[in-house]
DNA sequence: ATTTGTCATAGTTTCTACTTATTGCTGCCA
DNA sequence: TGGCAGCAATAAGTAGAAACTATGACAAAT
């Protein structure tokens, strides 16, 4: 086992390009006996004489030409450690692993995305869609490093943060356009489609509605908003989408949309990560970034008027 | 200035690999406490986070994974030092750099280069031939490491070591061949062909002569053993050949070789270093070496008997 | 609620690396 | 040739680093 210090390595160096102990020493700012100890030291590590003595002079050995150019290079790597500490102190480098819900991704991310790149270049960043319980698992592995999903999700070993809160809209074939809009508890009596098992979207909606969980017309789940919207418009019933989704999902639809009445249904979606994550502050930076990303999204969709295709 | 030091990198480079504080205390054979204050003693230094600790595991930050990259280079390397040095002591590496006088070089050097590179393969030989006053100036300088010369040349800061003993050799005319070989007194009075001022070999013949320094016949100075055998060849006048010339340099000239009666003049070819040179242990080797290479020319070329053309 | 696993902190001790002072060697110069 | 000057090695003492043992704190598992 080697048993080299990287000071013997400095004060070689040093020695090496003085080529004099007392000059070398200055240059390390310590004394001369202290320098030819650590000399000596290495000397005796390697098994090996690095420099040879003269009395008038001293020179390097062979070996010790050899062994300064690779300590060169030891030497150069140790101090770019330094820099890459600095450069990481900076801001979010290298790997950023975010996991997001599927009823929120493709609404947002794009936005995200493009603002992450532009504010943190040579990011490299891994998106992780899945539902909410798997997200979690994943944080609490480490295998993500932050999550967007619903709040709240109540994980002691989580932080917290909330970034909006989005309305439910209610979507109906565009021949209802006109109808008025039902009550909440009324809902469970339309033929309400809602996504398969595990989306949270589908259990905050059900609540809404008053509906533990049970529903009469199994079969008709959807797995994306998306079809749950072509199949509105194809008369099978009605579903509810979330603000953000509208705009995208009802383009290609022959539906109509419409606000609930007060009090509106609601979900606040937010950012989570490990409280012992290190990446704290940049996270809590990051999520700033994301809660502007949603606003600026917001205000091009023109959310305070109700959307009717 | 980075203050990082080694211990402390093999102890990070322990955890990251063991994902565990008291393991990789014990693999690195000290205690649990010790490696944590070096892992945090290092985390201040960089002044990031390297190490996210939970309370059930550790996990490597983000930032920790692309540092314990590095450092494994780093380490590879430091022990590669080691490597490097147990190498060099086994025997000559890397570069050795030969002095050799001219009335020696051509006739030694290949047998010796020949056996070197077969001895010490992988080793950068470089071969220096010149007067022995440059040799002697350059051995001092370090420019070279050690040197083939006629002893003595009494620097007291070098290390002589005899390698073997040539004769002189009377070279005239092949008519003469059949003449009495004269004594040493006489030679000054018939056309003694020398080389020029500054040849360690010139001033030996002289010496044996009895002569100091001037001569008669100025201008028919050779700058090369063989340019003075062909002097001889066509009838200029006689030279001195040491033993060892003689075969290669008689060989394309019409000239007779005879062995001077006893005493014969002789000189002792050896071989010098830096007392202070680390590479006494292997020099000394290396002048056995040599004085195989000669021995072994000598008894090819049959030296016992009286050549002649 | 208790135990267990794990890392951090505290107090001590041992070792290491530094400092100053001095010696010893070598070459230079008078 | 003998003394001086330059330079590195050695000596002795001190301060600081890094180790150990013992203990604490905290979250997870039972």
């Amino acid at each position: 086992m080697t048993n080299i210090t990287f000071k013997q390595l400095r004060y070689f160096e040093a020695l090496a390009r003085h080529g004099h102990f007392g000059r070398a020493a200055d240059a390390c700012a310590i004394s001369q006996p202290a320098l030819s100890m650590q000399i000596k030291e290495l000397e005796n590590e390697l098994g090996t004489i690095l420099i040879e003595r003269g009395a008038r002079q001293i020179r390097l050995t062979n070996f010790g030409e050899a062994f300064a150019l690779r300590v060169r290079d030891i030497l150069r790597s140790v101090d770019e450690l330094g820099e890459l500490a600095r450069a990481s102190r900076e801001g979010l480098v290298g790997r950023l692993r975010i996991g997001i819900i599927p009823t929120v991704a493709p609404y947002l991310l794009p936005t995200i995305i493009g603002k992450l790149n532009q504010s943190y270049k040579d990011l490299d960043i891994h998106v992780r869609e899945t539902l909410t319980p798997k997200l979690i698992q994943e944080l609490s592995d480490g295998r993500i490093d932050t999550a967007i999903v619903a709040l709240p999700v109540s994980e002691h070993s989580f932080t917290e943060v909330g970034l909006f809160e989005e309305n439910f809209m209610l979507v109906r074939p565009s021949d209802d356009a006109d109808k008025p809009v039902p009550e909440a508890e009324l809902l469970h009596e339309m033929r309400l489609l809602l996504l398969e098992e595990g989306h949270c979207f589908r259990d905050q909606a059900l609540s809404f509605c008053g509906v533990a969980s049970a529903r009469p017309w199994d079969g008709l789940d959807g797995s994306s908003l998306s079809t749950l919207v072509q199949m509105v418009g194809v008369g099978l019933g009605v579903t509810l989408l979330p603000e953000m989704a509208v705009a995208v999902e009802t383009r290609s639809a022959s539906v109509s949309v419409a606000n609930f009445r007060e009090p509106q249904p609601t979900r606040t979606i937010g950012m989570i990560w490990r409280k012992s994550s290190p990446l704290s502050v940049q996270l809590l930076r990051l999520s700033e970034l994301v809660r502007q990303s949603a606003l600026s999204l917001r205000s091009e969709q023109g959310f305070d008027t109700v959307t009717t295709h």
